[in-house]
DNA sequence: TCGAATTTTCAGTAAGTTCTGAAATATGAT
DNA sequence: ATCATATTTCAGAACTTACTGAAAATTCGA
């Protein structure tokens, strides 16, 4: 930690504390947050160094790193050690970060609501329960779903739709009118 | 926990295990899951009951609860004991969420973006890790606006164009040589 | 104002997690 | 195959967080 330039240390800092709140282990914030700022691909030892941890913790730490797909693992040409990167995109971050926590939480959450919802509620209190169940299913299901779609649109539309906001609230109402103006004409 | 119905009990089950992995404390979440299915408003004395734990906890629990915007304090005619409530609806405990955690996680962390990127870099090292800084800085500060104008569009355009997910790309294509044949006019 | 009902606070403890150092294992050059 | 280098494992220590019960504070009706 002492050999890094003072913002490099506090954007590591505030990534190991955010990590923390967001059920990540604060040192395995703090290492990804050095890769990510790293020019270079670095070695366990080289971040045991740097942050001052174990070099066991530093192990385990790139494990988790690696099972979340935020580092990948590369070889350096006569050196043996193994070294890591991240990617740099910010974008392809967050796709992965997303990816991985709807594998690990989005869809067993799904499972759990959708066999909550097969049972048939006994009582009154269970049927309000279940139908408010359902509501929370159908509300991650359309963002599950939606997610997966704008995923697959290239970079550049996402930027152009997120950067216009709720204007295409206007474009829609606008195809809107298009359509029902077609469908007269197809019908007369 | 022993008078709940089986399927109540495992969405309190789960949502436990779900709020610990996003940084909320096990029993907070299940005492937040009940609230949310209960039909009516229930007080504290009856959350210990259910899950069985002590009134102390329960009285943080709905502390945070409160403090998250996720419940809402009422009372009931001739009852002095304050009973709870969740809004029903997973849109708005979904807004508030959001709300909330960009407040007090994605707010802080574009100061602290922000006054890296004020700081001029003295080696390439640095310059590198700035840069990086700014990907990750643009990126959050994209979403958030967005994130700000969508709240504000209604309920039904929403699901509407979630709906549509990634075709909205083709509309906007569409728009996009509109606009095109519109500026030629013009410049005519 | 008093007192019963209710909620909150807080110190101590229990439970859970993270981190370390030492030992074990793996890897690859010679 | 051997050895030096690199990585992983794991038991226990250190630390952090969560939970409880007892006591204090608050609230409200009479």
């Amino acid at each position: 930690m002492s050999s890094l330039s003072p913002f490099v240390k506090s954007f590591v800092s505030h990534f190991g504390e955010m990590g923390s709140r967001w059920g990540i282990n604060r040192t395995v914030g703090q290492m990804y947050a050095l890769i990510f700022v790293s020019p270079q691909p670095v070695n366990a030892d080289e971040i045991a160094e740097a942050l001052e941890f174990s070099r066991s913790n530093v192990s385990m730490g790139l494990k988790e790193l690696q099972a979340w797909r935020l580092v990948r693992l590369l070889h350096v040409p006569g050196d043996r050690r193994e070294y890591f990167e991240a990617p740099s995109d910010a974008w392809e971050i967050f796709r992965t970060l997303a990816e991985e926590r709807r594998r690990r939480e989005i869809e067993p959450t799904l499972s759990m609501l959708r066999s909550a919802l097969l049972e048939s509620p006994t009582t009154e209190e269970d049927r309000i329960a279940q139908q408010r169940m359902k509501g929370m299913h159908d509300l991650i299901e359309l963002m599950s779903t939606w997610f997966d779609d704008v995923q697959r649109m290239d970079h550049k539309t996402l930027v152009q739709l997120m950067k216009m906001g709720s204007k295409v609230q206007r474009l829609l109402e606008f195809t809107g009118k298009m359509k029902l103006v077609a469908g007269g004409k197809a019908s007369a």
